[in-house]
DNA sequence: TGTACATCAGTGAACGCGCGTTCACTGATGTAC
DNA sequence: TGTACATCAGTGAACGCGCGTTCACTGATGTAC
């Protein structure tokens, strides 16, 4: 690595780079433990510290789960968006397949990032004002909207095998997403979700080894039929 | 409560009742603390005993929490098997609609012990042999095998919408549910294991407060929405 | 360039706490004759 | 029916442990003149 341009002073970046280094030794033992519950102290050792030394970083254990569960938000947003745009942006049949390809093998390579966003919370760790809550459906959520937005301005997004759309689905997707107002048409904002949903239930069961009796090969095998499935049914382009 | 007429020991019925209620408090513990993560001596100050005596009923801590887990797993299946026998044993739609809505609603219910039997592994506990984990999908899928072989065997069941089963979903429905076998043609096996994810996943992003956002009405409209379409797909007879 | 001071990373000892679990015991409940 | 014994629930004290966090400190790194 050269040094960038803009001068950053060696201290600072001694610094960040300790804070890396905390939290990815903090994942490493996540990983390794198979747990959440990561200890001050395992962090410490792990890096050959003092646990005292920690507090120079983080104000307390919260500040640190805190770090953790925004930068696990950010990896997923990320990879799903790498993935999506890996693909032509005409392709949307191929891109639908990138992104709920890279969901599912993100939370199959990383099962506790993984329900630290979307789990029961933490044993101790109150999240601040409910927000990362809420922040993981909107991210979560915006990878996808880009996607079905995109197809929709291209007219490649047809009717979705839905009946009506009930108002008070109406008004939320006024209140809440506003901005796809006039751009994704109601069905389809119900579609999306219904089609979020249905991916985030495959990939939970398999993460959590609840499809652990089926083969790889069948589980394969099913995740492809449904993602296939879901393009039919809400109106993407279909993959094959 | 008139004593029954086989003669069980007084002394076998205390501790039986003892059982139970340590179990029970250990989930009020949980419901309160929203952590699954409990504790030996919470329990004990909860019932007005010391700590050890828990050791009279329990080996450890391990063997709570696998009592408890076979608990919840036991309820779930009972109240999903309740509500499907709650409706007309005829009307396929409507059983599957209370089926996919009792599911929903235990695990809004009780968001800890679903997360319990569906989430992460708890801190410090490894389920015995991976026997629970198993055993969890098994059962939960048994209530909905149950729907639909019904369907199947009454003529109720329509084709669903995928294309072909893949050889290695095919010899998975084989080995593992050799007893559909003739009953539930492949490709009805697989739609019920596409149904049951589809469904796994609005219920936890809803159980874990990631549809929060939306409010209630709205959430109820898709749910509605998804459980018609998975009908739909899946070749149930569709509700309303 | 060199010196004097400020800043900051990290240490080591300590505090208070609560946990799971063990052990020897007391006292009540049930059983055998 | 009464007595002698066995069984079992629950206690209280103790053990060993590891945790998060605080505090006063040392020593190295950076800054100002």
């Amino acid at each position: 690595m050269t040094p960038t341009g803009t001068a950053v002073p060696r201290r600072e970046r001694a610094r960040a780079a300790t804070i890396e280094e905390i939290k990815s030794i903090a994942l490493d033992l996540i990983r390794e433990q198979g747990t959440t519950d990561v200890k001050f102290a395992d962090i410490a050792r792990a890096m050959e510290m003092t646990p005292p030394a920690l507090y120079r970083y983080f104000a307390d254990r919260d500040e640190l789960f805190t770090a953790l569960i925004t930068d696990a938000y950010d990896d997923l947003g990320r990879v799903v968006g790498h993935a999506r745009e890996a693909v032509a942006d005409t392709d949307f049949a191929g891109r639908w397949v990138a992104v709920a390809s890279a969901y599912r093998e993100w939370a199959r390579r990383e099962p506790q990032q993984f329900s630290l966003i979307f789990g029961a919370p933490v044993p101790g760790y109150a999240a601040p004002d409910e927000g990362p809550t809420t922040e993981a459906a909107r991210r979560a959520m915006s990878q996808l909207s880009e996607l079905f937005v995109a197809a929709a301005v291209r007219g490649k997004l047809r009717k979705p095998l839905i009946r009506d759309v009930d108002p008070s689905l109406l008004a939320c997707a006024d209140d809440k997403h506003g901005e796809l107002n006039g751009v994704l048409a109601p069905e389809s904002f119900q579609a999306m979700l219904g089609a979020w949903s249905s991916l985030h239930g495959f990939t939970c069961l398999e993460a959590y080894g609840h499809l652990d009796w089926m083969g790889a090969d069948a589980r394969d095998a099913l995740f492809a039929s449904q993602v296939r499935l879901i393009a039919k049914t809400t109106g993407l382009p279909v993959p094959d």
